[in-house]
DNA sequence: AGATTTGTCAACCATTTGGTTAAACCGTTT
DNA sequence: AAACGGTTTAACCAAATGGTTGACAAATCT
């Protein structure tokens, strides 16, 4: 019993990971939840005690994937201008995969989780990955134009996770079905990349 | 009684407007509201009827703001390179006075809200602006990179809505005290600006 | 097999929450 | 001043919701 989980705990945590991360905190049910994994509601509290221990757990997993998820490609050995479109495209296909998932860590985060931002050493991981580094160097020799390295990454992530976040409402606005939509967030790859490279290196 | 609204009726929607804009439809409480408007819980339903009723008024005039606020802009009478900053200008003073609010629109819209989308007509105010034609025009021209004009504007929206949609975090990896904060969005709204227009004129 | 622990469930409980009611308040009209 | 209409409030209600309990089943141990 030490590392293989039980089977109905497992279920209950990937129910919930699908309800509070499409509904939040706030909206999912635990009676939701337990209808999700299949089993009775009891079981909720027999395994995680109550609505926000479970959440805890789901949240900080989720905090987790969503930013500790890129660092290995920060990290990895190729330039900072290999990696920007790298970094879009896992983006893109992470976002595909877990569509609600940022939206719910960044939505709990402005609730009332922002502790745990502290748990997670994002800071660090962050400011002190070679994606950085490479950048900052560039800099430093004039080859790309001097800028806060934070600027460049969120632009790389602002460009590529808001319309995902928007979603509902950048379809609707340039009216794509769900064949287009997959067009557009290809071409919206292309873009941003070119955006973010450009920019550093025309100044 | 016509146009002039009724005091007690102002005070709550006002209360509304923030609770709502800040908790959510699922999270926000109606004792809530009226502990913010100071009145008795009694007189939301006497003015409004339900929460659901109450929500709808709040999101739509919420989502209206979001929206129809910058139109005005992509309508004036200047080219679509001066409009740029100015978008970018209006969003980030439009986001500082109302920091909940793009949050909140999005957030609702994905959970339930999608169809709201169709009575404001933001299709066709956003396609058909001035703004987006001066782009199609110019691409005509071939004076500009050829590219869907709603990329563009997406790029503009996203590089200046999602840092304060991610505030917390952001605040966090770059270690920013409030006024640190307020720099970091002036260097942000330039290098926005900066990378669309790079973007579009370099290629 | 019998005892003991672990897991599961239906029924139940207490609190929260959106909503209602009936009485009181108050300015206006007659 | 009495009657009237819109406004406001405290008390109340019913449903929803997070959580508990006690019985029972299913492994696990001896």
């Amino acid at each position: 019993m030490p590392e293989t989980v039980n089977d109905t705990e497992k279920q209950i945590f990937d129910a919930a990971i699908k309800v509070f991360q499409r509904k939040g905190m706030a909206g999912a049910r635990m009676q939701e939840i337990a209808d999700e994994a299949g089993i009775n509601k009891s079981m909720l509290h027999y395994y995680f005690r109550s609505k926000e221990k479970l959440f805890r757990q789901i949240f900080l997993i989720s905090l987790k994937k969503f930013i500790g998820s890129v660092v290995p490609l920060l990290n990895e050995q190729n330039t900072w201008e290999q990696k920007v479109p790298l970094i879009i495209e896992y983006y893109a296909k992470f976002l595909t995969e877990n569509p609600d998932l940022p939206f719910f860590v960044l939505s709990e985060i402005r609730n009332n989780a922002e502790e745990f931002l502290s748990e997670v050493k994002i800071e660090d991981i962050l400011i002190n990955s070679v994606f950085m580094e490479q950048l900052k160097n560039d800099m430093g020799k004039e080859k790309i134009r001097r800028i806060n390295p934070v600027q460049i990454f969120l632009s790389i992530i602002s460009g590529i996770i808001f319309p995902f976040i928007a979603k509902p409402m950048v379809k609707h606005v340039a009216k794509l079905d769900d064949n287009s939509w997959n067009e557009f967030i290809n071409e919206r790859k292309d873009i941003v990349s070119g955006m973010v490279i450009n920019y550093l290196k025309q100044f």
